[in-house]
DNA sequence: GGGAGAA
DNA sequence: TTCTCCCAACGCATC
DNA sequence: GATGCG
């Protein structure tokens, strides 16, 4: 035990949360109450606390909030390992603290703390632990215990906090480097008041009576004194004077609920000449040509855009809703490998939120953290929980429908390659091959797991013909893609759409539309299959020529060429024998990763743009919507012979 | 990224 | 089980 | 033959 006779007032008559199942055992909870026995997990996921802006009712422990690193000790004997709390392994990075802990004998179990690099005050700073990370010299690291989810070979999560904290106490011989982080006693609102005035970053509230839990969690609060977060580094600025090296300010930005990195505001303060030589340095290796953000900084003309992947801590005296920051002064680094940049959040003051992201099912996705579209964050893994979510909308266009696969095996930015065969690659569900003897077998979708393996082969995009197995020459629709030339406006793509709807109205035919995800618009006319791939083909080559004489300065017929210029391309192209279009839903490889989405004619005033709902907005959407946008496709296969009579008359 | 083949 | 080596992944229209 | 496009 440490020699001070700590008198802290047990909270033995601090009223526990009643829980479901532990009704009817009417003994007083002892000493050694019930926490059962266990062998000590590899791994463990520590439990966050949720922003709040004042102190809440109810029966909370409050410590300090201290500012450092987030760190778990695994002590298993003379295994010991630090870890970071998504669980990267920095034991070799603390020596020192490795030692500390090795010296403390501490029993078999996992430890929750705080790591801090305190200065000549005694004060915690960031910055200096950030150094001290860096240059190995860590020699004045502490680390404060808060937590003991595992001790002794026991599982403690369903303890109550102050009885785990307790025990920690118990067993934790203090030293210079380990340190039990003190309750701290007093009323909420004054404990904050005295820790600002102290310099330090807040206040840590813990819910009396609650359980461990691998999450954030309401029962686990921060009480902050300044504005303080963490924001994406997307560029900098060069300073004014002629210093060749450093930094003028950096340009910070976070990564919005649609994944999308918005600029938060300039950090022009906060760095001295070695700090800020360092940073330009690393920033200058991850520079590259093109704006990280969503919007313009106001800064565009002179700044260096980084690739987003550095995330630094930054304070701030205010963030004025749709402005940028105030007085933001930059704290330090926070090492990548700890949190990637795709999850750097704005933080605010809220209820916690609830992360409902369903992962891909039980299918291995490997490199789901790998970024494919720099210019949004977006991982393979959310591509692959889109295309796990999208299933149920996207499988009955696939069913039993030839499929081309675009893959992308180091992200949009780079090789591209247009896979039409699964060619023994395991992971491509092939047609069956004696269903078509002679031929390769062609890619098929036909559940959920298809489509999630199909991402871990990075196929962003998922492109179909126009005809199933059962009728592989009869066509089963016709697809009029609208490509815009450069410098057509999207008001003149709306216009475009609509005639080439009242075109096929007067031939007797209904359409359907959709985005394409990318640039352009999809109308797509259900059709029986009745007619051959070449005599569809030529027949929406008529409409396309027609519509190309009729309104030349909207509609071109033919591809290539500069006679594209300001025009839209009406791609009939799309409908001979082994041709392909995006399939509804399919994600595409562009910059923010549009899907195409199928709308009703009525949204198309609404519409920005072809890429109007991204794998970042469309299952969101998709689950508001109440109705089929495309309801009546399916009912509705049309005879093409009376429209091509009707196309003949017309010309 | 993953198959085949080797250790 | 884990490692290394090696290797694939279109057809069509247009210029 | 190269290039652009799904
Ligand atoms: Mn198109
Ligand atoms: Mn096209």
């Amino acid at each position: 035990m440490v020699a001070k006779p700590k008198a802290r007032a047990e909270p033995e008559q601090a009223p526990r949360r009643v829980g479901p199942a532990r009704v009817g055992t009417g003994s007083v909870t002892s000493k050694h109450s019930r926490a059962p026995l266990s062998p000590l997990p590899a791994t463990l996921e520590p439990e966050l606390a949720t922003l709040v802006s004042k102190p809440p009712a109810g029966d909370w422990l409050y410590e300090i909030k201290y500012d450092g690193y987030r760190m778990l000790a695994r002590v298993d004997g003379p295994d010991v390992r630090i870890l970071t709390r998504r669980g990267n392994d920095w034991t070799s990075r603390f020596p020192t603290l490795r030692a500390a802990l090795m010296a403390a004998k501490l029993p078999v179990g996992w430890y929750d703390g705080e790591m801090v690099l305190l200065d000549g005050t005694g004060m915690p700073t960031f910055n200096g632990l950030q150094n001290a990370i860096e240059s190995g010299a860590n020699a004045d690291i502490v680390f404060y215990l808060f937590d003991a989810p595992f001790l002794a070979g026991h599982d403690l999560r369903q303890v109550p906090v102050e009885e785990r904290r307790r025990r920690l106490q118990e067993v934790l011989q203090e030293t210079d480097r380990l340190r039990f982080s003190q309750e701290i006693e007093g009323k909420a609102a004054d404990l904050l008041d005295s820790a600002c005035r102290l310099g330090l970053e807040g206040v840590i509230g813990k819910r009396r009576g609650s359980p461990y839990v691998h999450r954030r969690s309401d029962d686990w609060i921060k009480l902050k004194c300044t504005q303080r977060q963490e924001f994406v580094i997307g560029g900098f600025t060069w300073p004014d004077d002629s210093r060749a090296n450093g930094i003028g300010a950096l340009l910070v930005g976070y990564v919005d609920e649609g994944r999308i990195l918005q600029y938060a505001g300039k950090v022009g303060t906060g760095y001295t000449g070695k700090v800020s030589a360092a940073l330009r340095q690393r920033l200058d290796a991850m520079s590259m040509p093109k704006r990280p953000f969503a919007g313009p900084t106001g800064h565009d003309t002179h700044a260096t855009w980084v690739r987003p992947e550095l995330v630094c801590e930054v304070v701030y005296s205010e963030w004025p809703e749709g402005g940028s920051l105030r007085h933001a002064s930059f704290k330090g680094l926070r090492e990548p490998d700890d949190k990637p940049a795709a999850e750097v959040a704005p933080e605010r003051p809220a209820k916690a939120r609830t992360r409902a992201v369903a992962p891909p099912g039980k299918l291995r996705i490997t490199h789901g953290e790998r970024v494919i579209d720099p210019s949004t964050g977006l991982t393979k893994l959310d591509l692959a929980t889109y295309y796990a979510q999208v299933a149920r909308w996207m499988l009955p266009y696939l069913a039993g429908r030839h499929a081309y696969v675009v893959r992308f095996p180091t992200g949009i930015e780079g090789e591209r390659i247009f896979q039409q065969h699964p060619q023994g690659m395991a992971g491509l569900r092939g047609t069956d091959p004696a269903l078509w003897r002679g031929h390769e077998p062609a890619i098929a979708f036909e559940s959920a797991e298809d489509l999630v393996r199909a991402a871990q082969l990075d196929c962003i995009e998922i492109h179909t013909w126009n005809s199933t197995a059962n009728a592989i020459k009869l066509p089963d629709r016709v697809i009029f893609d609208l490509d815009p030339g450069d410098g057509v406006t999207w008001a003149r793509m709306r216009q475009a759409a609509e005639l080439v709807r009242v075109m096929l109205q007067e031939l007797g035919l209904a359409s359907w539309l959709k985005t394409s995800g990318g640039k352009g618009l999809h109308i797509v006319v259900p059709l029986k299959p009745e007619l051959e791939y070449p005599t569809v083909k030529s027949f929406s080559e008529a409409v396309a020529t027609h519509l190309g004489q009729a309104v030349p300065q909207l509609f071109v017929a033919k591809s290539g060429g500069r006679n594209r210029m300001g025009r839209i391309f009406v791609d009939y192209l799309r409908n001979g024998q082994s041709q392909s279009t995006a399939e509804a839903y399919s994600a595409r490889a562009r910059p923010g990763m549009g899907v195409s989405m199928p709308i009703t004619w009525d949204q198309l005033a609404e519409v920005r743009s072809g890429g109007h709902w991204t794998v970042s907005t469309a299952i969101a959407y998709l689950r508001s919507r109440k109705s089929d946008p495309w309801g009546g496709y399916w009912r509705n296969p049309q005879h093409l012979a009376p429209a091509m009579q009707r196309l003949r008359a017309l010309i």
